[in-house]
RNA sequence: GCCGCAGUAGCUCAGUGGUAGAGCGCACCCUUGGUAAGGGUGAGGUCGGGAGUUCAAUCCUCCCCUGCGGCACCA
């Protein structure tokens, strides 16, 4: 059998038979190696330490301390302990598939009866049995046919599925945690011992549908996080515990921001806090559409059904939309005859998105090109009637408020105008406090209108636009709309989780559907493109986002209380009120506090209100017209004239569009 | 929509087959206190809604609503 060469991280060169496995290359470089080793990386792959090497190439042998592949393998491993974990409790439970994802790993399993919380305790005791059993792990290549057969008759009909669904006719890997076996790819740890047993935990266990289709059985998944050592998992305990502090539903209810009950289900009561915070970002969105050439509209909420139908969206999501039927024979009280001539009932629907208004709007007259591009914006409220399980908060509601706009154009101002969007959305999102996001490329689809040179042309207008921002993206192929293809902008919040916010979609079938039209230079009737576009999405959900960005600690401009002015003994009562009401000449939302409490407990009480800042005035601060100031959070205090804390406050709570025109001005 | 769990005072939660309790908050009183809880007294509940079992249901059973964690969905 022919030699081998393979390159060691530090260089070295060594020969070994074709055939020899990454755990003999451990073993023959140092004993202490093959015991530590985990698995091996040869030339990028992730290799078992029990695969055969065949040919020459870039050997690293991994281990505990490299954490990619570490932590790879324990969760991946863990996966088949938990699988084999229930199946030696509940023998007839059917194993499906186990993926390793962030933090951890789930496994999802048929079993009639739900799995209980005892039962993870239970589950998780028995994983700790097998990790401490150190079973050695075994792997065997099998080919299709005694895969399927070993399937069939171990009563495994999942696992004959998947393996039905695996193109091609490549053989199988199979592998043994001790006794229990599995269908899986690899790589696996050299024995279950490997897995730290003190650094996993089982979190919950939920439904989810076999191969993710909804048509289909619903199995029982249960996640776990696993990391390589107990510290690790600690921090993530944590982590998760300050995820929960920052729960924009938590932080609304305590700074009483806004409510939802069950008569209005996904639908928000905004109140005066939470709807101060709205108003400024709302006004903020506002200033910079107008500076950013939109001219702003409005247009009704609840719409014939006969504008749904043109625009094609009765079709495609009349389920989704909220109707409402008016009983027009009421018109006629007093004449029944022409009531009953009439169709008594009339179906309307709440608008479940802005566009096909704005072609009405657009409609208005003959447009010329000379009128392109047209920017018609809209804070268009909004009601769909969403799926129940997919509430959450005011992140995902029914009735929501968007910062639509749509931009009649034609295709060759395309580009233009999403270079335009793509620096306008990242100044917002700059002033907004979210100086990086992400752009998705969604290309066309499958199923599909228009011709392919449309398709070219506009998916390389887009591109282009982005390439002139000198921002990059990442395509999804196939992710468009059936009509034309669309950027998605997410933000990452300070807990790591993305959200989809700003959308910017080229749509040449709205126009075609509803008629809309423009006179060219050539005299000739033209179709305009039509691009829709929002930047912050729904006003709840930035909202949400911004709360649990902030932890609720909101910046100056968008505090819904910017100033506490307390009163530490009531002699200071006028002088409370004094500054109060300069505070809010000024333009400051001040509130005064001269209840009859401490100083501690009323600093305690703003500061768990999450008050910017805190003014305390007692006898001093009235003699000299002063104010003692305490930004939230911070320890010192610091004794200014009122005065003089007007004017920096004023300044420093200026939105930060104003705030960039006012230095530009005096610069 | 699907699977699972939950719903008791404004909030967080305890509790029992004989119609309820704590802490915080709230109101009032005492206290005028210098930067994260001073003390006292008091009010506050159709125990999510409906039906059933029972002499008796907040508790047991069924249906519904809402919420939570996922899955599916997201024009």
């Amino acid at each position: 059998m022919a030699d081998i060469t393979l390159t060691l991280p530090d260089g070295a060169s060594r020969s070994y038979p074709a055939g020899i496995t990454a755990g003999e290359v451990a073993a023959d470089i140092s004993t202490s190696l093959a015991k530590k080793a985990v698995s091996a990386t040869y030339d990028g792959a992730h290799w078992d330490l029990a695969w055969p090497i065949e040919a020459d190439g870039a050997l690293a042998i991994n281990t505990m301390k490299d954490d990619g592949p570490a932590l790879e393998l324990i969760r991946h491993d863990l996966a088949h302990i938990m699988a084999r974990a229930v199946q030696s409790i509940w023998p007839d439970v059917k194993v499906t598939i186990g993926p390793v994802i962030e933090n951890g790993w789930y496994y999802d399993f048929d079993r009639a009866e739900p799995f209980t919380p005892d039962d993870l305790g239970a589950i998780e005791a028995k994983m700790k049995e097998i990790i401490n059993a150190r079973d050695p792990v075994r792997t065997e290549v099998w080919d299709r046919p005694r895969a399927i057969a070993h399937y069939e008759e171990l009563g495994e009909p999942y696992k004959v599925e998947l393996i039905e669904a695996i193109p091609g006719d490549e053989p199988l890997r199979m592998y043994w945690h001790g006794d229990w076996q599995d269908l899986c790819r690899g790589p696996h740890l050299q024995h279950t011992g490997q897995v730290p047993a003190d650094a996993f935990k089982l979190m919950r266990v939920s439904g989810a549908y076999w191969r993710g289709d909804s048509s289909r059985q619903m199995l029982q998944r249960i996640y776990g996080v696993a990391f390589r050592n107990r510290d690790d998992l600690k921090k993530h305990l944590t982590f998760l515990e300050e995820a929960e502090k920052r729960d924009h539903r938590r932080l609304g209810r305590e700074m009483d921001l806004f409510h939802m009950q069950e008569e209005a289900p996904g639908q928000v009561f905004w109140h005066p806090n939470g709807w101060t915070i709205y108003t400024a970002l709302q006004d903020y969105m506002r200033r910079k559409q107008r500076a950013g050439g939109y001219r702003e509209i409005n247009t009704p909420q609840v719409v014939d059904r006969k504008l749904w139908e043109a625009s094609g969206h009765w079709e495609k999501y009349q389920h989704h939309m909220f109707i409402v039927e008016v009983d027009e024979s009421r018109d006629g009280e007093n004449d029944d005859a022409s009531a009953k001539n009439r169709a008594e009932t009339r179906i309307n629907a709440l608008k479940p998105m802005n566009c096909p208004c704005h072609v009405q709007v657009y409609n208005q007259g003959l447009k010329s090109y000379r009128d392109l591009p047209l920017r018609l914006a809209e804070f268009g409220s909004c009601a769909r009637y969403e799926p129940s399980g997919a509430l959450h908060g005011i992140m995902r509601v029914r009735g929501f408020t968007q910062d639509d706009a749509h931009i009649f154009c034609t295709e060759e101002q395309i580009e233009e105008e999403c270079a335009r969007f793509i620096e306008f959305l990242a100044a917002v999102y700059e002033d907004l406090g979210f100086p990086t996001f992400e752009i998705k490329f969604a290309t066309r689809p499958e199923k599909r209108v228009g011709t392919e040179e449309s398709w070219d042309y506009v998916e390389n207008a887009l591109e282009e636009a982005i390439r002139k921002t000198g921002r990059t993206y990442t395509l999804e192929p196939g992710d468009g709309a059936f009509y034309g293809p669309k950027l998605d902008f997410y933000l990452t919040d300070a807990i790591g989780r993305v959200w989809q916010c700003g959308t910017f979609q080229v749509d040449p079938n709205l126009p075609e559907r509803l008629d809309a039209n423009y006179i060219g230079a050539d005299g000739e009737k033209h179709r305009p493109f039509m691009l829709h576009r929002a930047c912050v999405g729904s006003f709840e959900r930035f909202i949400g986002i911004l709360i649990e960005e902030h932890a609720g600690r909101m910046p100056l401009w968008l505090a819904p209380t910017q100033v506490s002015v307390c009163s530490i003994v009531s002699d200071a009562d006028d002088f409370v009120h004094e500054a109060v009401a300069s505070l809010q000449a000024a333009g400051l939302r001040a509130e005064a506090d001269i209840r009859n409490e401490k100083i501690n407990y009323k600093v305690r009480e703003h500061s768990m209100a999450k008050v910017p800042v805190i003014l305390a005035i007692g006898q001093r601060e009235v003699e000299n017209r002063t104010v003692t100031v305490r930004r939230l959070g911070e320890k010192q205090t610091q004794t200014v004239p009122l005065d003089e804390l007007i004017t920096s406050l004023t300044e420093e709570a200026l939105p930060p569009d104003l705030k960039a025109r006012a230095a530009t001005g005096t610069a």
